[in-house]
RNA sequence: GCGCUCGUAGCUCAGUCGGAUAGAGCACCAGUUUCCUAAAUUGGAUGUCGCAGGUUCGAAUCCUGCCGGGCGUGCCA
């Protein structure tokens, strides 16, 4: 099924076309701002009008003579100065929602013609370190946003960069030998997975030692050169640490609903052998040169404090790689072996400048010819008080930690509204609640701007928040279950082949549900899940609407039908939304 | 200094890339339940869209200059 708004959009431009003689004249179809304009209009017409030099609404006049969409809308208005307003035909709107109706995966929305393979990098936690607040932006809007692109038919291939090959290594996989291996000889095993049970207290320990402690320093330094050089001992040491992080992090992205799986993981180690490569081709092309002991690219026009340009550092001057090699050698990996057409960069605004010149430097080594590149920035979390969020002692916030005292929260709220329910229910409805809430609240936020997290807010049962989503959709399923005492609702709604609208609230409904197709394609476009969230939340609220004015239950059996299908759709929506795309439970009651 | 980003109702924020009278939620006021979950819904009030210019049929949106906040700006990531 095509999207309607590219079906107008092309016939539209195709009639200015004609009709001006000139090329690329865009309808510039969107959505009527206000019912007494009718559903969709065309923009486009003054812009094309001005192009020739001519009367806008004259131009309209003959544009719309020109025309020809009686299939889908009523004749169309020329208003102001010379928009084309559109009202739909309600059979058509009719259709369209049958065609909905029996495509039950992916309600009726089509597969994009031309698949590209993007490469989505997100989340990228530090090993040795438990996820906190910060990592949960990149984690979830990256996750969405490759589930829009995949769910739009693209290959998406998710990339995991974690933090896994830093010098801090030497100290920790020091501080673990001492811990484990040698403790073992001396005075019995110490289990790899009890000592590394606080990834922040070891690593603070080791830290600590390693600024105090010169013979523990000097251990440190031998293992990282050992590691380095690829030594077993060393090397089985870090793969220690590196599964026990796993260990910690994969939970928190099983709790999140994140795809994110080992097989995704590729982080700095793997790029380790390729640095050299990366620095040696720079070189040979005459991009690098070395300033102040340091290799470095000079791409764009980036200035530094002083007004010289900036330098790209691809290898200090004691012969060190760093970050900007390595994500030049992910770059290379994903455009020759991930076969990318598009890779997208989920992290936080203020490495903006670090992306805009590592794509600067690949462009100029010609390694990303035909290749979208593409940064996707947010802000920073904010506590209630505006600052950035942290705990009440001013550290950083465990994910962990913030999850449970989101269900927490989201139980206390399901026990006051329904305590009735069976324990075990009212335990799943607090999960889906309570995570629900973190996630949406951030979804639903602009993502450039910075997020003020408030639990009260996330949980509020009014408003854009994931307790009102899940509660829409909680109460069609009530009615559902209601109505199924009396018929059968899937035998009902397999034979429907005509709809009629009795009511307005019936159609106001239904033109929201023909639009979720392309709600999916602008997010999906701008990397902005906002806008889906925007568009369930307007779905919501139109069905709230449709509710109080159009029982069901009571309904006629012949106005019954369309109504049974419009709390479907609805509910069938909501729950591709929110679960399919935002990864975000929904609950059969509230 | 330069760069990026943000500044919209009392508060928290949308605003789909230049469109018609700038929208939600909270808070405030007034309605709506013998009816499918009122955790809902209807109506009302609320704005120098940071400021000043410019571009044009038309600007919160684009350009220029200011003001204010956040972030970044040569060997961390």
């Amino acid at each position: 099924m095509k999207k309607l708004s590219d079906i107008l959009e092309q016939r539209i431009s195709q009639a200015i076309e004609t009709v001006t003689g000139q090329e690329d004249c865009p309808a510039l179809v969107g959505g009527s701002k206000s019912a007494k304009f009718g559903d969709y209009q065309a923009n486009g017409v003054m812009a094309a009008a001005k192009k020739i030099k001519t009367n806008p609404r004259q131009l309209a006049e003959q544009i719309v003579a020109e025309l020809d969409i009686d299939d889908i809308c009523q004749p169309p208005e020329i208003a102001g100065p010379g928009f084309i307003n559109l009202r739909l035909k309600d059979e058509f709107v009719a259709g369209r929602l049958l065609e909905i109706n029996s495509d039950k995966d992916r309600l009726g929305i089509e597969k994009v013609k031309m698949p590209k393979t993007v490469v989505v990098d997100y989340s990228g936690p530090n090993i040795a370190k438990q996820m906190h607040v910060g990592h949960l932006r990149s984690t979830i809007i990256g996750d969405c946003i490759s589930r829009m692109v995949e769910f739009e038919g693209h290959t998406v291939v998710r990339q995991n960069h974690i933090g896994d090959w830093g010098t801090q290594f030497g100290m920790l996989c020091t501080l673990l030998e001492e811990k484990v291996h040698k403790a073992s000889k001396d005075e019995g095993l110490l289990n790899i997975s009890q000592t590394l049970e606080d990834l922040e207290k070891f690593y603070q320990e080791a830290k600590l030692k390693d600024d105090t402690d010169e013979e523990f320093a000097k251990e440190a330094r031998a293992a990282i050169a050992g590691l380095h050089h690829g030594e077993e001992y060393w090397l089985n040491s870090w793969k220690d640490i590196v599964r026990e992080s796993r260990n910690h992090y994969q939970p928190i992205y099983g709790r999140l609903a994140v795809k994110l799986t080992p097989e995704d993981e590729r982080g700095e180690s793997f790029y380790a052998d390729k640095l050299a490569d990366v620095v040696e081709q720079l070189e040979a092309k005459k991009l690098a040169t070395k300033s102040d002991g340091a290799v470095c690219v000079f791409p764009g026009d980036f200035k530094n404090k002083d007004g010289d340009p900036l330098p790209f550092i691809i290898q200090k001057s004691d012969g060190a790689f760093l970050y900007a090699t390595t994500d030049l050698a992910a770059l290379r990996f994903r455009i020759n072996e991930l076969k990318a057409d598009k890779i997208i960069y989920v992290t936080d605004a203020r490495q903006a400048l670090h992306f805009n010149m590592l794509f600067e430097t690949a462009k100029m080594a010609g390694w990303t010819d035909n290749i979208d590149l593409t940064h996707v920035t947010f802000g920073t979390m904010l506590g209630t008080d505006g600052k950035p969020f942290k705990t009440r002692t001013g550290g950083t916030v465990k994910l962990k930690d913030l999850l449970d005292e989101a269900v927490q929260r989201a139980t206390a709220v399901v026990e006051e509204k329904n305590p009735d329910l069976p324990e075990e229910q009212k335990k799943e409805i607090a999960q889906a609640v309570g995570i629900g809430a973190v996630k949406y609240a951030d979804y639903s936020n602009n993502r450039n701007s910075d997020f003020v997290f408030s639990f009260d807010k996330m949980l509020a049962m009014e408003g854009n928040t994931a307790p009102y989503m899940q509660y829409a959709y909680a109460r069609i399923k009530s009615i559902e279950r209601k109505t199924e005492s009396k018929v059968d609702i899937e035998n009902e709604l397999a034979g429907i082949d005509s709809l009629t609208f009795s009511d307005e609230a019936e159609k106001e409904l239904g033109k929201m549900l023909i639009r979720y197709d392309q709600a999916i394609a602008v997010a999906a476009e701008e990397c902005r899940p906002n806008y889906l969230t925007g568009y369930l939340y307007d779905l919501a609220q139109t069905f709230s609407r449709f509710y109080n004015a159009c029982p069901v239950l009571k309904a006629e059996a012949d106005q019954r039908v369309i109504r049974l299908l419009l709390c479907d759709l609805t509910a069938r929506t909501i729950k591709h939304g929110l679960t399919e795309l935002l990864g975000i439970e929904v609950v059969e009651q509230m």
